[in-house]
DNA sequence: CATGAAAAGGATAAAAATGTCTTTTAATCT
DNA sequence: AGATTAAAAGACATTTTTATCCTTTTCATG
């Protein structure tokens, strides 16, 4: 459902968002370890969320990934959408052609209703909204 | 979430549900146009499944698949059991260590809630269950 | 404006998932 | 018994995902 990329940017931009801001940059090679990520890797993630302005980052000296006001408005969707697309989180739970959330086919009834929760759950859900419940988050540090 | 054999194998079995029994054997040839499956694939995840009694065959001529009375009695669990195995539908959201079902991270609240009604329906629903609502499926051939 | 620190980007490698093919085994029919 | 049919089994091929490496570009700072 949700690729190995996908968590793994969800879980840097995660840490971003308890750790970093526009005065606090943070180097990938500061976070890798953390959250349990081959650093090459996550710098690719990171990087491309950073080209479609998911999440924000400077080069050169100081420089790094943050997180600024507005990056903390996207959603998680927004996150996943960059990472695997919209199809594959999308798509028929049994592949099933020409079968999708608005044409739902006899299987969604039992298995993809929960499936739409769990994408209204990610459409929802904001950056911001994840680390109002910071002290919970925190414990998980390092995931 | 569901891997994509685990998915061609609930299409096959679902379909020696509606099609199959003991009196009635299917070869793969005569399964796999109807659900979009590569015959050669499918023939393999069928085998698998036979292999761990979730499903029956024999050899030979009038040979073929089929689901015996028992058989029926499975649940879809049963199935992504044998062919993705339980780790892998069970494991963390995000892939955090040390985090499932029965030790919940932060992010479960959110995301894994879904997940856990998800994996109850296929703990729950069986073979028979699906076919009882049988017209209904049957509309969905070829699936 | 030179320097070094850091992201960006391209090329490639490794692993896992998906898919195909060939040979073997067992059941049935003549 | 022998021929035929179909699943069983396992080797092999391809594609996608995951991961690494290395060079280039950018930019803050002294």
């Amino acid at each position: 459902m949700l690729s190995n990329s996908s968590k793994y940017a969800i879980k840097g931009v995660l840490y971003l968002a308890v750790n970093s801001n526009e005065d606090r940059k943070i180097m990938v090679r500061d976070i890798f370890e953390m959250i349990h990520v081959p650093e090459a890797y996550l710098a690719k993630l990171l990087q491309e969320l950073s080209r479609h302005n998911i999440i924000s980052s400077t080069r050169g000296p100081k420089g790094g990934f943050y997180l600024s006001d507005e990056d903390r408005k996207r959603t998680l969707m927004d996150i996943v959408r960059v990472i695997d697309g919209e199809k594959r989180i999308k798509s028929c739970v049994l592949g099933i052609k020409d079968c999708d959330m608005d044409n739902p086919c006899v299987l969604h009834k039992l298995v993809g209703a929960n499936k739409s929760k769990f994408i209204k759950v990610l459409q929802n859900t904001t950056i911001l909204d994840l680390v109002e419940g910071k002290q919970d988050i925190e414990e998980f540090f390092p995931i």
